[in-house]
DNA sequence: TTCTAGTATATTGTACGCAATTAATTAGAT
DNA sequence: ATCTAATTAATTGCGTACAATATACTAGAA
């Protein structure tokens, strides 16, 4: 007798709650950095260069969660845009050190003003959000590591 | 004198910390999927198929919350593999009415006991499963709509 | 020193995501 | 019936994501 499975209903599933909840934050501060022309990974690159600048591809890679396939054409983009500069290091030539230009510099209490009202926007108090992220962060470190389980399956493989 | 901003730290934002989460989700489910040779966006297409079936793409992007752009080359990509048919709706030709392939229907039961792997990996009974994405739903809800705050900004325009 | 293993970044190829545009079809008003 | 506005998919263009591979460089062992 087969094994019963239990139903799964989309609108039931964390992992899309998660999926919809974050395309829904990407497309909020695209509207909120369109007047940067900046996307949101960008972003996200630039408040990790803010708080250590300058980083290697790799140091800043560990922050963003992004490696260098998807880095290295945002990281030229963002040259490209002024808001980095990219250096092989004089000492190790594998690494390449990014950092900040003077614009990024300059810009960054203008596009913290115009990211701050996202938590304004969410109608939430600190505590509620800071509750809400963490307890993000709680199933994503569970997550992380995560194998799915090996199979015992004889049938057809699709 | 300007006013001051509160400072951004990245691994403190809500945005972030669902963005991570939203990418290792994909990547676990990537590997439950993997002998499917399904991709996680063809895998929740299934599940909204698996409820209701046929639907047309708008209907089915509704579910999914992805636009034709997404939809139909997405769409191709699973009818080459054998899990959907696409045909014009005969009543009204502007549509498109995607139906489950028989592979679709069958392989249904398999492709739950590779996912439902996930749940008991998270170390999550239901009922703290259910508050996660409750939580991560709330906050979905309120950004949902909201419009970024227009900023008086007289400065350089980056 | 020379060989080898390891490390850092870049490149390639595939698949999203989505804004903007286009094309085809339908429905509604006159 | 005909013209117009609305609707539905498909297409285009750009920017991620990431696995897999390639390339360049470094360091450590013999």
């Amino acid at each position: 007798m087969a094994t019963p499975t239990k139903n799964i209903l989309l609108d039931e599933q964390l992992c899309f709650a998660l999926y919809t909840a974050s395309k829904r934050f990407n497309h909020f501060y695209a509207e909120a950095l369109a007047p940067f022309k900046l996307t949101y990974p960008q972003y996200i690159t630039l408040l990790a260069l803010w708080e250590n600048n300058p980083m290697t591809v790799r140091e800043l890679g560990s922050h963003v969660n992004l490696d260098s396939g998807t880095l290295t054409p945002l990281l030229k983009r963002m040259q490209t845009q002024g808001w980095v500069e990219r250096k092989r290091d004089e000492n190790d030539e594998r690494q390449v050190n990014i950092s900040l230009s003077q614009k990024a510099l300059d810009a960054k209490p203008e596009i913290f003003a115009h990211v701050n009202t996202c938590m304004d926007l969410l109608g939430m108090d600190e505590k509620t959000y800071a509750a809400t992220r963490d307890t993000v962060n709680f199933a994503s470190e569970r997550i992380k590591n995560a194998k799915p389980k090996k199979i015992d399956y004889d049938g057809p493989q699709f």
